[in-house]
DNA sequence: TTGAAAGCGCTAACAG
DNA sequence: CTGTTAGCGCTTTCAA
């Protein structure tokens, strides 16, 4: 308003120049930026919410954790969404609140947002909404949900098996799998693709331990691992735990590797320096994030906004000192 | 205006009840919680805040990474948020932006917010803004900036200085420092409580060892501490540094803590399942983020807000397997 | 205790 | 290329 009178303008024509909407001409462009310049204007979000339908944020629903995985997923997607113009909303679900993410989502949706990405999905039986906005399920089997939902289902169970090959072509006659807690779609993949491995080369398939992604809950496992001499390699369904079952085994008097090996899986920042530099698989949060995010906008924008980028995100064996042959 | 329409009351009163304000008869408040209910009606959160001025979210200020500190500090301050009944913004700053900071702060208050928190200052130079909400700055000297900022100074120098002296009262003639970028502030607290331990107790002052807070950088510090035989404690200002300074300390050969002892900051929690256990010092975020959020309640909402908790947030040595008198 | 009227600051749709 | 006219869905102010 005042801006428009400064520039001797309409307010619509303001409302051009700071959308870049084409039909301006230079000068007239010009002499709106300055002004707007000189009066420190900002254009008020709430206003352009309310009268476009449109806020220009997207939601994350995320696990209230530090664990590497969750919040560098979180990361990637702040970048992602920040790079395509969208600012971010956050909400943390609260461990043991049953409907967490259906409540997560709906708090989303209250607060205005274009789309939303939940990040970590858990089983949470159905999920009874029906929200009004798109939403990208991160690292799930396709057609879980009906549109609006848009799903990316993630290459964990393919690295998974490779990781779990690693070891049984070092030697070893099966893998102990520590997995994730069981309701989690992530822990799910991984526990697939070791047992794909196993089931592949025709070994016997041990009992699975299951974990709640902590480094103690690691411990807890390592130490049972640990009580059987005919354990000789260990997968953990993230590095966490491979990091609490190293521990219990180091404790137990079974060295890391040369007794028993033990690979991990998110190639933590800390993999390589630890004692001794943990083997695991590195998937790429940015891809994911990317991607996901590509087809969220589509979802939004409608069919002209960019084709999610295509090809397989890169997961990778990254093997260090963790893993060695089993015991002559 | 539906809601109100079949409730039979004037659209005004759905909203007093909407918003829990008084003088509703309780028979016209179940009245129009029904329709709405019945409805599936949800408040629009954008023509509330263009109407009312205000948005009920703040923004948060972070890094970009996945380093514990600031990421915990991020879900404390999203809980603390949620308790106070304000929704999150978050926008990370980009390593390497020159004025990071000053252009999040912007674009958070561009999007809308009561309030923005810069999480992990950076010595920018001066923040050249004039935000028009208040700005929280979390672990700051007070008296930085003028309000609308209010700071919260942190105890992270006191918190240096009981780890240096646990380190000197085991024994060591003095203490090695490897702190965190100059420009962070929280480099800073540490390295002022490292300084303080050591002249209180006569010691020297060895020169200080600059690091990224990454464990890569710990390591390449280990390595040149590990060149020289005089040195037997290191202080690192974070987990991550501390754990490459150990990998590199026994790379060459000098095993954590029977030659060389290492004290970390922060507790990440896999510190106590490392080989060896972490001895490092913990701080509580959740405390941090909630006082200063209530500060900062306090400058958006008034005086009639909540006071800030009283009392020193915790801040502990934990002592674990990585620490040790000196060699004989 | 309730309602009516008047915007908040922007964009959509349509004219010029 | 530019302007006019209506709202978007709430809250505010004032009156009943």
């Amino acid at each position: 308003m005042d801006v428009a009178r400064r520039a001797g303008v309409s307010q619509k024509t303001v409302s051009r120049v700071l959308n870049d909407e084409p039909y301006v001409s230079a000068e007239v462009r010009q002499r709106v930026l300055a002004a707007a310049a000189e009066l420190g204007y900002r254009l008020n979000t709430a206003a352009r919410a309310l009268a476009s339908g449109r806020t220009g944020s997207i939601g994350v629903v995320t696990l209230g954790t530090a664990l590497y995985g969750p919040v560098t997923m979180l990361m990637s997607i702040e970048r992602a969404a920040r790079d395509a113009g969208y600012a971010l909303r956050v909400v943390n679900t609260v461990e043991g609140d049953p409907d967490g993410i259906t409540a997560a989502v709906n708090s989303l949706v209250e607060q205005g947002v274009d789309g939303v990405v939940v990040s970590e999905p858990i089983d949470e039986g159905a999920f009874s909404f029906r929200p009004d906005v798109p939403v990208l399920v991160l690292g799930m089997p396709a057609a879980f949900f009906a549109p609006p939902a848009v799903t990316v289902p993630g290459h964990a169970a393919q690295a998974a098996r490779s990781a779990t090959e690693h070891l049984l072509e070092l030697g070893h006659l099966t893998v102990h799998h520590v997995a994730g807690p069981a309701r989690w779609y992530a822990a799910g993949d991984r526990l697939r693709g070791w047992r794909a491995a196993l089931a592949a080369h025709g070994r016997p398939e041990p009992p699975v331990i299951e974990g709640d992604w902590s480094a103690a809950s690691g411990r807890a496992a390592g130490r049972r691992l640990a009580a059987d001499p005919g354990v000789t390699a260990v997968f953990a369904a993230n590095d966490e735990m491979a990091v609490g079952v190293i521990r219990a085994l180091v404790e137990a008097g079974r060295p890391v590797p040369a007794e028993v090996s033990v690979v991990g899986f998110d190639d933590i920042p800390l993999a390589a320096y630890l004692n001794p530099p943990l083997t695991t698989v590195r998937q790429s949060f940015d891809a994911v994030a990317r991607e996901g995010l590509a087809h969220l906008l589509r979802a939004i924008e409608g069919p002209d906004a960019a084709p999610p980028p295509a090809g397989d995100p890169p997961v990778e064996l990254v093997v260090r000192g963790s893993t060695a042959p089993p015991p002559a």
